[in-house]
DNA sequence: ATCCTAACCCTTGCATACTAGTCGGTCAAC
DNA sequence: GTTGACCGACTAGTATGCAAGGGTTAGGAT
């Protein structure tokens, strides 16, 4: 009956829950298969296909779709097709520019706009993050490592309790961590990743807005340099 | 045939244009009545209403409030209802947070990382736009003076050739501008605002980060304080 | 009069059908 | 061999109908 073959139905058919709107949980699945890399950059991606996939109608599938392409995980192209974004050093420079300029915002907010009580609670939580942090590397826990990078900086976003905030950073730092995942030199970078974190919590605890704003400043540069190196290594995921 | 008397089918029935998606004019429509306060905070949007006004099916309506509800514009009740939002402090103080963030970076970004003849080019376009305000002001012309702020702010941010934050600092602007539309004391501030846009430029001229930062941050913060009195004014539209 | 219940109407969420635009291949004309 | 019209198989955009659940209200029992 249908001119497909149908072959790959079931291959990656994900359970939907029923106590959630569906176009929502497609749109994190999606969304994680992109960061991922299990949908390669520039890669088509069939509304009618994903549809059949999670057995639902286009209809959800279609607003997830539409969801991913505001946050700029995917181009949808009028009556050709939807499709994975590529890469470009212009969009990834960009995606610096925001999340240095609000996790600068939000250092020098904790260093001087908090009560010393509220920022004794920033230090002890991101000093446990720190520690699990050395552990992870000693283990060598590259998955381990990169998880508690994230809980670090969100739990910093989490004290200026701004959700938003913390949200963009997160989607911004998505966008890095795709890329990322093209390359492992991470495991050489431990100790510098490490002892910038300090750097960044010393100065808040010192209440020195300045100071904490320039190390997460450093830290984010850093970090970003890590990615240039890749548009050589995989020329067919840019453009 | 409906049960609805269809009093209004014609009240602001708006003109779609055929050569782009539906669903993307109506989401501007829908937009510009909530900044201009023709929809008001807390009242209730339908979806089956808005599809008769414009002439079209609910599902174009539907993806245009999915996308007003990402902006923070409206906010949906599954089985209940979809309703403009309403002001609350704490988001008016996250966007103020957001926005100074980025046009805090975007001038010091523009006082260092760029040549000296890109930093005249956004002397010169600056300073016209201050010469017309001046114009506006003179007038008394809230409006013509508002659109040239508007001006203003994205000039600086589109120097910087990152589209997104030009495009995030609009939206943050505009959840700003809507309630500052309750209050029109704006003629009182002209020329506070003048003076403010000045430092910044001169800032950047100077090729001074620091300042031109510090001079944003001082004009945005100053221009939130208006809004301070507003929930009193109005608190039927806060929650 | 008060409380509980059931029917109804409204809402959004989803399914399905249809429209129109684009790509790719075939085949005829030159 | 090259070009161009045509046709079929895709695509996203839109229309419409149905399902499921909350809110309100009328009506009966107490």
């Amino acid at each position: 009956m249908a001119k497909q073959p149908v072959i790959s139905m079931r291959t990656d058919a994900k359970e939907l829950s029923f106590d959630r709107p569906a176009a929502s949980q497609i749109f994190g699945f999606i969304r994680d298969a992109i960061i991922g890399m299990e949908l390669l950059p520039g890669q088509m991606i069939s509304e009618t296909a994903l549809a059949q996939q999670f057995g639902v109608s286009r209809t959800p599938v279609r607003e997830a779709l539409i969801q991913l392409s505001n946050i700029g995980f995917v181009e949808v192209l009028p009556q050709r097709g939807t499709y994975v974004s590529k890469f470009s050093m212009d969009k990834i420079l960009e995606a610096r520019f925001i999340r240095e300029a609000l996790e600068v915002a939000v250092v020098g907010h904790l260093a001087i706009n908090t009560d010393e009580v509220t920022r004794l609670e920033v230090v002890a939580a991101c000093d446990k993050i720190i520690a699990d942090q050395k552990v992870a590397a000693a283990d060598d826990d590259a998955l381990a490592f990169q998880n508690l990078d994230d809980n670090f900086h969100q739990t910093l976003a989490g004290f200026t309790h701004y959700a938003r905030v913390a949200s963009l950073i997160e989607a911004e730092k998505a966008h890095m961590d795709r890329v990322r995942s093209l390359s492992l030199h991470v495991s050489g970078q431990y100790k510098r990743i490490l002892s910038q974190h300090a750097s960044i919590i010393k100065a808040i605890k010192s209440g020195s807005a300045e100071k904490a704003a320039a190390a997460m400043s450093v830290h984010l540069k850093d970090v970003y340099n890590i990615l240039e190196v890749i548009p050589q290594e995989h020329p067919e995921y840019f453009e």
